[in-house]
DNA sequence: CTGAAAGCGCTTACAG
DNA sequence: CTGAAAGCGCTTACAG
């Protein structure tokens, strides 16, 4: 009486269904899908035609029992979910990393780990081998699972520096503080000198690095750093709006505030245009991630644009390289200043 | 040389070895293992306190080449995919379905099949039985992936009404028709008449249903129809902001907007604005989804929150009843007005 | 270059 | 209720 099935999914040709179409033995068949090393030509060209003809596909379960591999990585996300979900960021880095995956044949399984208990069940599965490696999104500290997973010896590429862990697990990352610097320069050569600074979480590379760029440069400016001109917020848009508030607050005469992040900068700039200060005239507003906020807004975002595409490129990457057994690494990619109306 | 691995991989402990801790048989172990059923309380006792002393975690791959299951999930994307990434919609229904697989020790394999050719890999590695059914998003008629999948027999459920292939395949919408007509009513209710709606692409079914709904109404009320108040966008906010400026222009005299999707009323908004109307008091804008933008935007959006999370559990369990033979099914789940200031 | 054979770790009738 | 055994589809030394 089921009818979900009609259609019905028959029995896939195997490798000796292959093996006799081609007339040859199984071992040869299974050289040729491994790269066709100590094959004769004649037996390579029959071999493909009988995949050809049957439609074969390999079997991935029977292939990975017996190689210890599962051809597959995880992409695990470990920050409190809520947040990362809503950062544009979050869906350039996982379709790149699905894309250039798939370009590799290799399927990504997709992990949240967002309470203790998710996390610990995630580790289990990863430590047991059912991915060959993972691709981490997780910037704040005190996360135990890149810890857990490194100590596991599991392949593993964070993205964005994992702070704590060094250069013991490998990562990919825009270089933040080069892009906070060109940020906070080009404010200044707008002429402006009482410029105020929303940072990310502190706990955060992010939030540590950008504010490292921006006080680097003040400082080579020899403009005086006044401690009023830095409030904090957590990247998203509402904490944005109360720093803006926070700041206007305790330096009326803020005339140019760097942003952490453009979700940000949107609080930021709803928070200025309440309290009458136009932009960028009376303050100019620079962003970073040049996300699609950045072009949303009104006035357009002045922003730093990171370059999402070739960031899960190398995580890739390095990860690929890192499971065929090369040692750990860490990339740092050029971000780039995107200039808008805002500043 | 190579740092990359301390930490070693070592072997996982097998069934055997679970086995041999537990003085029983592998059999008995793999009885334990799948339900429990004919296992004395006493070997499934020891075999469990193995199992905790050994960490022994199941090989899904022997497990799965003798079943001739996966025991995992695609959640498959054939959209061409820029635009649906920039859907917050997606975002939640991604987070939903892994967190409802999860539940279930179900992984999710993230699929993408924006060109023609990924649409081929993908169909062959899902036709080949790597995974035991596919979460379908794809809204676009004339998809032929959806075909293909059901011809061969992959159980499936697409979000949304797939056009075209009515009830052969199971589907998870939220209804569309209906939150519509909320929305109409209400805007009537304020006593606008010259409502316009700006539609979503005319092959998808939310495109279909809700202008169907927009109609149902105004005819119910009395309303005479006018073509003038009628345009197309494609859920995109540009194409919100365009069609809204066809709007004005054919019918300057609109009093009310109803857009289906938030993010076009954003661009509808910012047209509003440009032309120097009101919102709501010259004009009236209700929005569909409920998504971010609409509190992100000023004035905040009235528009039909869809029940997303309800949404993703419901496909995550329609697909799991279907793998386990059930038939196909449709299921419609109700939307909500929700009231703010734009209407 | 090629075939025969062992074996990866599991599940599932089959006897008992 | 339990054990012994076959077998899922593949890869990989091992002989030749």
């Amino acid at each position: 009486m089921t009818m979900s099935n009609t259609g019905g999914r028959r029995k896939p040709p195997t490798i000796h269904d292959v093996a006799r179409e081609a007339g040859v033995s199984r071992g040869t068949v299974s050289r040729v899908l491994n790269g066709g090393h100590y094959v004769s030509p004649a037996a390579a060209e029959a071999v493909n035609a009988a995949i050809r003809r049957t439609g074969y596909v390999v079997n991935r379960h029977a292939r990975s029992l017996i190689t210890g591999r599962s051809d597959s990585v995880g992409f695990l996300l470990t920050e409190p979910q809520e947040r990362f979900f809503e950062d544009p960021n979050f869906n350039v880095l996982l379709r790149g990393c699905t894309q250039a995956l798939a370009a590799h044949d290799v399927p990504l399984l997709l992990m949240l780990a967002g309470t203790d208990d998710e996390r610990r069940r995630i580790t289990r599965y990863i430590t047991a081998g059912h991915v060959d490696g993972v691709l981490l999104v997780s910037s704040h500290s005190g996360d135990p699972v890149a810890e857990e997973l490194r100590a596991a010896g599991v392949p593993l590429v964070a993205c964005g520096k994992p702070i704590g862990l060094g250069s013991k697990v490998s990562y990919v990352a825009a270089d933040d503080r080069d892009g906070a610097r060109d940020m906070v320069r080009h404010l200044l050569g707008l002429g402006r000198r009482r410029i105020g600074v929303v940072t990310g979480p502190l706990d955060t590379p992010g939030g540590v690095e950008r504010l490292a760029g921006y006080r680097e440069v003040l400082a080579e400016a020899g403009v005086e750093e006044d401690e009023r001109l830095i409030v904090s917020g957590d990247y998203s848009r509402a904490s944005g709006e109360s720093a803006a508030e926070r700041l206007l607050g305790r330096a009326p005469d803020v005339d140019a505030v760097f942003v952490a992040s453009d979700l940000m900068a949107q609080g930021v700039l709803a928070a200025l245009q309440r309290a009458g200060r136009r932009v960028p005239e009376d303050v100019a507003v620079g962003g970073f991630d040049d996300s699609p906020a950045a072009v949303a807004v009104s006035p357009a975002l002045t922003t730093i644009r990171q370059p999402w595409d070739r960031i899960s490129a190398e995580m890739v990457r390095v990860l690929l390289a890192q499971i065929g057994g090369e040692e750990t690494a860490a990339v740092i990619l050029p971000t780039e200043l995107v200039k808008r109306a805002s500043a």
